[in-house]
DNA sequence: TGCAAATCTGCATTGAGTGCAGTTACTGTC
DNA sequence: GACAGTAACTGCACTCAATGCAGATTTGCA
């Protein structure tokens, strides 16, 4: 058991006040509108103190630092013996896609939207993905040595992750209302746009 | 003919001047060792002048808006009659890369770095990645109208770039500072990268 | 209880970016 | 060539994110 210490379950209580504190107040006001005065005036802590929770005003959009990345790799260990690396790597996006969070609750509905409209979260989004696909690459090269160097893992999950990264752009400019809709038009461009991976696959 | 006004040749050789200083300064001390009083006493304006000929300060880095990305639009207007979508854009990126200046000259190689180890260069080098990629969607969209909807164009899209991408990354992270050596790595990488829709065209 | 470490906080500072207002430089016209 | 209109330049004051520092407070543990 964890057993948290006194001074660990304050520190909880006080992260989780900050995110809904600015989660409130940057849906009230805006993210531009929203200073970290406000965010810490709101969290009733002083300024300074924001800073040694987060190192930035867009890193509070993204309170949990891992996520979705956990499943993927777990794919990746846990794969069937006859699988190949865009098997494996088709079947972890799509669980991770299908029941991951990201599309649900208010923060992951608030951070899509500041990431499409403000400059400075979509930066720290887009550098987190990046970070997240080298990581992926790296277990996939360590599961498929001979089949896939360094530089092939890195770029098969870069096809992955663009096809779907530029479905998505499209479809949420369209705002899909329908979220089965959104995940099957999806899937259906990804499955088209990496063909290729997969009939190297079959043959 | 042009034939420039006055006015607007001074305000193209300051808007050099800026970029020369800035360029100048960055490599000497470095991006977040500079600041714009410093770029603008080099360039001999005003700090706030600074502002009148770029919006922010990673901007001075992408002088030319267009650059590279229409060259691809170019490759797919002029496509050979039996082509299919993905050898039009896999021979317009490889082309767009074999002869774009984006690797050479001193200002490329400087992005390039930057890019690396600036997360508000990488930001803003990937908004206009994506930008780029929406744009050339759009138009491979209207190239395809039966065999590709706008999401799958977007996809396809997304797949090529993230694949180049997702290489060059780790092509790049072994610090290769020789432009020849970059030059050939990124070669080799979109190679590898996009091997997979070649193999498939041969069949 | 009392000491050490972690945490919180205010204060001062730097630097990006913006709005405004006054001045200067250029353009086309008579 | 003088003139009026407009574009560009500049300094000033301001806001806000982010950082360093130092003193106060709280917590952990012997």
């Amino acid at each position: 058991m964890a057993e948290l210490t006194l001074r660990d379950r304050k520190r909880r209580r006080t992260r989780r006040a900050i995110v809904e504190a600015a989660v409130e107040l940057f849906e009230e006001r805006g993210y531009d509108g929203t200073t970290i005065a406000d965010i810490a005036e709101a969290a009733e802590i002083g300024s300074r103190t924001f800073f040694s929770y987060f190192a930035s005003k867009e890193e509070v959009l993204w309170p949990e630092s891992d996520g979705r990345i956990v499943a993927v790799l777990e794919a990746i260990a846990t794969r069937a013996a006859d699988d190949g690396p865009a098997d494996v790597l088709l079947r972890a996006l799509r669980e991770a896609n299908r029941d991951s969070d990201d599309m649900v609750g208010r923060t992951a509905a608030l951070r899509m939207r500041l990431i499409r409209t403000v400059p400075a979260v979509r930066g720290r989004g887009l550098q987190l993905q990046l970070d997240a696909q080298r990581e992926i690459a790296r277990h996939l090269h360590a599961a498929f040595p001979e089949e896939l160097d360094e530089v092939g893992a890195a770029a098969l999950v870069g096809a992955f992750v663009g096809a779907i990264t530029g479905a998505l752009q499209v479809l949420l400019e369209e705002a899909g209302d329908d979220l089965d809709t959104t995940r099957r038009r999806m899937t259906e461009a990804t499955d088209t746009a990496l063909g290729p991976w997969m009939r190297a696959r079959e043959s």
